[in-house]
RNA sequence: GGCCCCAUCGUCUAACGGUUAGGACGAGAGCUUUUCAAGCUCUAAACCGGGGUUCGAUUCCCCGUGGGGUCACCA
């Protein structure tokens, strides 16, 4: 079928992948694969000098962790594409519409190619935004090569997106500018114009585009801060766009079935950390307890994960709080710490509670709670409560003692609290 | 500065001429098996301004203001 939606995410590997481009190639997808068509994926590092393989490397592992499907085009990089362009760029020059100027900088001693500029009004439909007219006038004539067989830029992208048959240019709104000398040089060739699509820019806090001087923006850096793949696309779809309803989260399958580029905003939207926290603790509770841990990496006694499910919103506070209930033996000034009691008293408290607890068949919660509640109320909350917190976390912030103790189990339970008589 | 784009709570947003302008994050207050979180309940919080069009404008048009993007032999 030679309708099908093709969309590209082209990446120059000048830099890690940064959360506006994984926005971007987020909303690629989403938009190719509601059509029922693919994105491919290509390098852009035309420009020799700031190209590196290592970001190359960095951008295709960002889009594998966050499970965006691609298609990696035949021949991806521009740098090894020079036979493909070289068909053109002299077509380009025989035609009258490109000529050779002043001697380029790049010490080849060849020529720069120069776009001969028919000076006219170009329009555009945007899909985002309608109509979109430019004067090209401004742009005089421009470079497009830097010799007879190194494009720049935005010859690279018109001659690939052909070669390819890109249908669809979504791209971000700082485009926006280049597309009218974009279609200049696309006419020149004889090519057909793609669909084009300018989404709003991720903003910092201040309103500017958001980049490395407002702090964390390489996915790296999330994924190391204990962020979730599935919130992290979740949250980066929902910058400006939204299915309309009031719900919020969502599966990469299911912005699939919904997306559609006439709900993208115009304006730009900025970034906002505390949300996506939210957003990936939400995340973080749909998973299984068995898919948690294995998320958090390590061996990890699952009755702790629901533990950890409630209270941390990213896995590196899971992992905080696995440290936190490593079990140090507490002081003796620990335990008296907020108890309304002196030590006699709290020594009372305890071995009542050991006696209690001792004879408990089923260790759950509620019935340890059945069991201790009643009569802490009776002998007062705070003084058999804290140092009871106290002698099972070894810490003065835990969870709540019934859950600890349950699950702590019986065995670990009784010990600990025998610890804790001995101190006083 | 030229050109282009944009404009609803602090932030992400709903609304497609008629609503008490809704939801979420965050904030504040309260509740809970007296901690820290989480959770639950409640509260505060917005249509940038001025003209039109219309019986009626947050919504459509124009102007202003504000913000942003872009102006390379970078991408």
């Amino acid at each position: 079928m030679s309708d099908k939606v093709i969309t590209r995410f082209p990446p120059s590997p000048t830099g890690y992948l940064h959360i506006g481009s994984a926005r971007t190639a987020l909303f690629n997808y989403l938009f190719a694969k509601h059509s029922g068509g693919k994105m491919i994926l290509r390098f852009e590092d035309t420009d020799k000098e700031r190209s590196k393989q290592e970001f190359e490397q960095d951008i295709i592992e960002g889009i594998k962790w966050l499970n965006i499907p691609y298609e990696l085009a035949d021949n991806p990089r521009q740098s090894d594409r020079g036979e493909i362009y070289k068909k053109y760029i002299p077509k380009l020059i025989e035609s009258g519409t490109a000529y050779e100027a002043e001697e380029a900088k790049d010490g080849s001693g060849r020529k720069v190619v120069r776009f001969k500029n028919p000076n006219k009004q170009v329009t555009f439909t945007d899909t985002i935004r309608g109509e979109v007219t430019f004067d090209t006038t401004e742009l005089q004539d421009f470079v497009i090569a830097k010799n007879i067989e190194e494009p720049l830029y935005h010859l690279a992208v018109v001659i690939d997106d052909h070669e390819m048959g890109v249908t669809h240019v979504i791209r971000g709104e700082d485009h926006i500018s280049n597309t009218p000398r974009q279609i200049l040089m696309l006419e020149a060739l004889g090519f057909t114009r793609p669909v084009y699509a300018h989404i709003p820019l991720i903003l910092a806090p201040d309103k500017s585009k958001l980049s490395k001087r407002h702090g964390a923006v390489s996915l790296t850096e999330y994924r190391s801060k204990g962020f979730l793949p599935e919130a992290i696309i979740n949250y980066l779809a929902l910058l400006g766009w939204n299915p309309g309803g009031e719900q919020e989260v969502f599966t990469l399958d299911q912005l699939v079935h919904m997306f559609s580029l006439d709900r993208v905003h115009k304006g730009g939207a900025v970034f906002d950390i505390e949300k996506l926290k939210w957003f990936n603790h939400e995340h973080l509770k749909l998973l299984s307890d068995e898919k948690y841990a294995e998320r958090l990496g390590g061996e990890v006694d699952l009755k702790l994960i629901p533990l950890l499910k409630e209270r941390a919103k990213t896995l590196v506070e899971a992992h905080d709080m696995l440290k936190e209930f490593e079990y140090a033996p507490p002081t003796r000034d620990l335990l008296l710490k907020s108890a309304k009691t002196d030590a006699a008293g709290a020594k009372k408290h305890l071995e009542h509670i050991r006696t209690l607890l001792n004879a408990l068949e089923s260790f759950m919660k509620e019935d340890i709670e059945k069991l201790v509640f009643p009569y802490a109320t009776a002998e007062g909350r705070a003084s058999v409560l804290w140092p009871m917190r106290v002698a099972l976390s070894g810490r003065d912030k835990s969870p709540d003692p019934f859950t600890l103790a349950a699950v702590l189990g019986k065995e670990t339970t009784l010990k600990r609290i025998e610890e804790a008589v001995k101190k006083l």
